[in-house]
DNA sequence: GAGTGGTCTAGACCACGTT
DNA sequence: ACGTGGTCTAGACCACTCT
């Protein structure tokens, strides 16, 4: 048996209630036994079954099957541009305006900056078929990447251009709603009031705040994920 | 070395520049030399940071740093009394309509549900400290879950009653934004035309349809995590 | 064909937590 | 003290995929 052929016939059993919520497996020495298995085997099917949260493992009480099993939802956060066109729609990108300042203090308190911090302020849209997908409200710390006044933004976004640049980081991801302001409406093509997505995102490199994004979906857009 | 020592390590060199993105690490049985370990720790450290999504790994080609960190965000998704309990603040629960009904066509479709079936609609409203915090409607297949109709829900809700009821499931979530309207600002006591943060859920149970539910929260709310 | 990761085995020692 | 899961080792075979 595989540790996948022993994933499913856990999850077969617990489904099927033979193990019900609250229930004490058979040890995992018992389980290599039953399934004909070495014990690695095993662990790796119930360790995995534990990070997903449907087991509980603990030392020497043993392993039992989650009763209100935490649930988590993983989503993929992807480039804009890889989103759109895997949807099979064309990307355009455009940058609307690029202002260097000091940092207001909402974003200084937000990305824990120092006084007098300059920032690259970077407003973008991006488009699938022609249609406003996307507005990103961005800011970037020059503090920690001085070389972003370099790059004037008009055939790249500043996304692309950051996952390239910095290759790992921190991030504070949160999700809510906004409503459409008049400028907001004009840019995504919908009506003043509407209800829109709205993703804020906050990155850390090496301790360092690197940047902060808000982005506004489409009115009607969902982000979707299955577990 | 164990397996989280190299997977600091790993990411040690992918942060400080040493192996960009893009780069092509050493193999396993390269890695098992530098670091002194068996094959199967350095397996678990690089597997688990591809599950990540931070490496990419490809038999005969090797494991090369992500160009694009194909980012994954991993929420908890608490129940509610559970998430408001956790703030300190103390939880209610009130059932605001039960209703036994057809399943509406757009019901019929978003559950894949047959004609003629019957569903119990509920109406509920769960506050934090008093202050409306999460408006939730809920509708459940009768034919999968025909025990539903004699619970009256007026003391527990109906998302706690299910998962004691049902052990695991199939479930598909979606964010998105919406307009509270007159009703559902008076529920949520805001103001007619708010953005107000939504989820919806769909859950199956050994392939058949359970429950759909639509939960609006507070205004202001938002949903985060880091990673 | 050959190199790489994917997985399995049998055995061992350790860490934790309950008794 | 003891039972359980957590982890590591050394070796093996297999599966994929590039050339």
């Amino acid at each position: 048996m595989s540790y996948k052929d022993i994933k499913e016939d856990v999850l077969r059993r617990i489904t099927s209630g033979q193990w019900p919520p609250g229930h004490l497996m058979p040890s995992e020495l018992e389980l290599c036994d039953e399934y004909g298995s070495a014990r690695a085997t095993v662990n790796r099917a119930l360790r995995e079954l534990a990070d997903e949260g449907v087991l509980d493992r603990k030392r020497k009480s043993g392993t039992r099957v989650r009763r209100a099993p935490l649930r988590q939802a993983r989503f993929d956060i992807p480039l804009t541009r890889l989103e759109i066109e895997g949807r099979g729609a064309a990307y355009r990108y455009a940058l609307v305006a690029r202002d260097l300042c000091l940092a207001p203090d909402w974003l200084r308190a937000r990305m824990a900056l120092g006084a007098g911090v300059k920032v690259l302020h970077l407003t973008c849209m991006h488009y699938a078929d022609g249609a406003p997908f996307q507005h990103e409200d961005r800011w970037i710390n020059l503090a920690a990447l001085p070389q972003a006044e370099d790059s004037d933004f008009t055939e790249t976004g500043p996304n692309e251009w950051l996952v390239e640049t910095i290759p790992f980081s921190d991030v504070e991801i949160g999700f809510g709603a906004v409503v459409a302001d008049a400028a907001l409406a004009e840019f995504m093509g919908c009506t003043t009031g509407e209800a829109l997505f709205q993703t804020e995102r906050s990155t850390w490199f090496d301790g360092q705040p690197v940047t902060f994004v808000r982005l506004c979906f489409q009115a009607g857009y969902r982000m979707t994920t299955r577990y």
